[in-house]
DNA sequence: ACGAATTGGGAAAGCGCATTCCCTCTGTTT
DNA sequence: AAACAGAGGGAATGCGCTTTCCCAATTCGT
């Protein structure tokens, strides 16, 4: 037994495909209330359902949403890809997933998958980067997208615009303030803070990183602190844990030779790397906040009973994701393009155990 | 300028459509070089993207697979999700998501949805249920499966078999030895440890927490121990938040009465869950392992920063994804049916701090 | 009450591609 | 040199559906 069609339903209703067309999907027209009934009761009774690449075809728009990440299991990524598969229920349409391992070239690729398919936006989570071994990757990507917007595809950016990448018609940038962000957490933790601060930072060029190494920097300047050393490493847990064993000895080296020596506060430029460090720094057997502060960006919601709790900044990231894709919904034709701006997103400092000999 | 079609591509290249289709992708007949040269340049001149929707409808399969899940977010679903992804790119193809929250009727919608997409196969994870308001979504599930299954599709359920399908041709299933794993756990815990056990399991009839619990008495049975509690709850971190408020007390009552009471050991029937349970003894005043040891169940990679490090099953969840995937792809036509078994998961019992008092 | 406007159904033309079938041209066999 | 096989290219058909366009049967207007 093979799929019926939307043919054999027709003909066992005694109606033409049109006719059976119309009644089966939201049409202009619907045919009269008997024959719809008869239609309908086929239908049922072959268990008809419709082939949505035929659909697709034929009014070339297939309901589909590809979203880009760099890792699914990432909780960033899987917290925004929550909000993203929440708002494609909202319009009726499906995701379709890609993981690229934050590459711009697999980006580039995932693009073009998504073109083939003729997904009807496309969503683009995790950090550009500006990388000189990247340029080639991004101008491609961004030629990729440009092409996908002028055939009437409808492009979401989460964090940055793509590099190089022309404001299309369709081109939307959910922006996070991570600058502005960090700038706040720095000043809060500022306050009542003599010691000296460190940045565990992910590999340079990566806007992310970058954004939120300068607004924590420029929050520093602003509270007339002395900008903190920074370290670079890989953006997860073990590029902070490694960075967490390197701050782990030089702390010991700074207590043996002067045990009242002031503490470190550690920003990690997200929480993943700050539990990599944490876990450095205790491996090593140090005490968090005694010995040393730690905080973190992101609030990802899995690490929220970690120990110490993590002094953080909050992202409504599934919220990012839902707006992200709401913001590819096309506009109703009676409303003006510029009537309803992309609603921002805004975070929250939020300060626990972690720095607590810092805030008091 | 909309996107351009082969048609374009043959005309350009002075050839036919027929020629252009087989030099473009992989046919049986390959055309002359010199031909092939100029279609593939007209092709790239004119940034040609072959319509994956067309070519699924040309020759009905699509490239897709469909994932069901409960939750994206949820980190056990989402290195699962991870594993399928990979498989799928191994495969080439894409992954299509839906996230369901676990009601069998959302994934019956799911799987008919992909069937309309004409998904080449699907991936079941989560949970099966058979509590009785589940009887008739199940049923529907099993029944849309059947069908998705005669039409020629493959499927893979994660875990426990649907309820009521057939063994159908293309149906796998990917066994997860919950019961026995969950046994090993109760043996380990129960040599050196005279305390009451209590269980922190899921809803009732959720095959997966009630294979665990069935799994820990037999386990503890055979320790010549005597059976856990039970506590039911909902099967996620606020579940086990819950109950664990109520094992504080019950905790506190005791040692008020008689200080050296025996200590308490919790087994949760998932991470997340023992997780929020240790969140509420802490927020009890209770400490771990001093007051009461906790085991889990899964293994999840972001949780194994937590304090104290939570004894647990380790499940190769990224495998299982992947496992599942491969069982869908269709064996190549010289191999027996029976030749490649589906490989078998193997899960590994992990102590660590949180049940130490325990294993001493 | 008669022509005009409207309604409701069907025929047919694609959407973009794969594929079968047919035709021509070249190279081989006796 | 005649007959044949095979290779390589093109015309045409169909995948399952949507959507004009067209036509017959109504209903409406003055």
């Amino acid at each position: 037994m093979a799929a019926s069609t939307l043919t054999e339903v027709a003909r066992l209703a005694g109606v033409s495909p049109a006719t059976a067309s119309r009644v089966l999907n939201g049409s202009a027209r619907t045919p009269g209330k008997d024959i719809a009934e008869r239609v309908r009761q086929a239908a049922d009774s072959l268990g008809y359902i419709p082939n949505a690449q035929a659909q697709g075809l034929a009014k070339s728009s297939s309901g589909l949403i590809g979203l880009i990440v760099h890792d699914i299991a990432d909780p960033y990524f899987a917290a925004i890809a929550r909000g993203v598969q929440d708002a494609a229920r909202e319009q009726r349409k499906m995701v379709l997933l890609a993981t690229t391992g934050g590459g711009p070239a697999e980006e580039k690729e995932a693009v073009a998958a998504f073109a083939a398919r003729r997904a009807d936006s496309i969503v683009i989570a995790g950090s550009r980067s500006c990388r000189a071994e990247d340029q080639e990757g991004n101008a491609q990507l961004a030629a990729e997208l440009d092409r996908y917007c002028r055939n009437g595809g409808r492009v979401a950016v989460v964090g940055h615009p793509v590099v190089g990448a022309t404001a299309l018609e369709g081109y939307h940038v959910v922006e996070i303030p991570n600058q502005e962000l960090a700038g706040r957490l720095a000043t809060e933790l500022a306050a009542g803070w003599d010691g000296d601060f460190v940045i565990i930072a992910g590999p340079e060029s990566l806007y992310t990183s970058d954004d939120r190494v300068r607004g924590f920097q420029d929050g520093l300047a602003r509270a007339g602190h002395r900008p903190a050393e920074v370290l670079r490493s890989a953006f997860n847990r073990s590029g902070g844990y490694e960075a967490g064993l390197q701050l782990a000895a030089r702390i010991k080296a700074a207590a043996a030779g002067n045990p009242a020596a002031p503490k470190l506060c550690i920003f990690a430029v997200n929480d993943v790397m700050a539990i990599g460090a944490a876990a450095a720094l205790r491996s090593e057997g140090l005490r968090i906040p005694r010995d040393a502060s730690i905080a973190g960006f992101d609030d990802i919601e899995t690490l929220r009973d970690f120990r110490p709790a993590l002094s953080t900044v909050r992202l409504p990231l599934e919220d990012i994701g839902r707006l992200a894709t709401r913001a590819t919904r096309p506009r109703p034709a009676g409303q003006d393009q510029e009537a309803a701006p992309d609603e921002a997103v805004t975070g929250e400092v939020t300060l626990r155990r972690s720095t607590e000999a810092a805030a008091v």
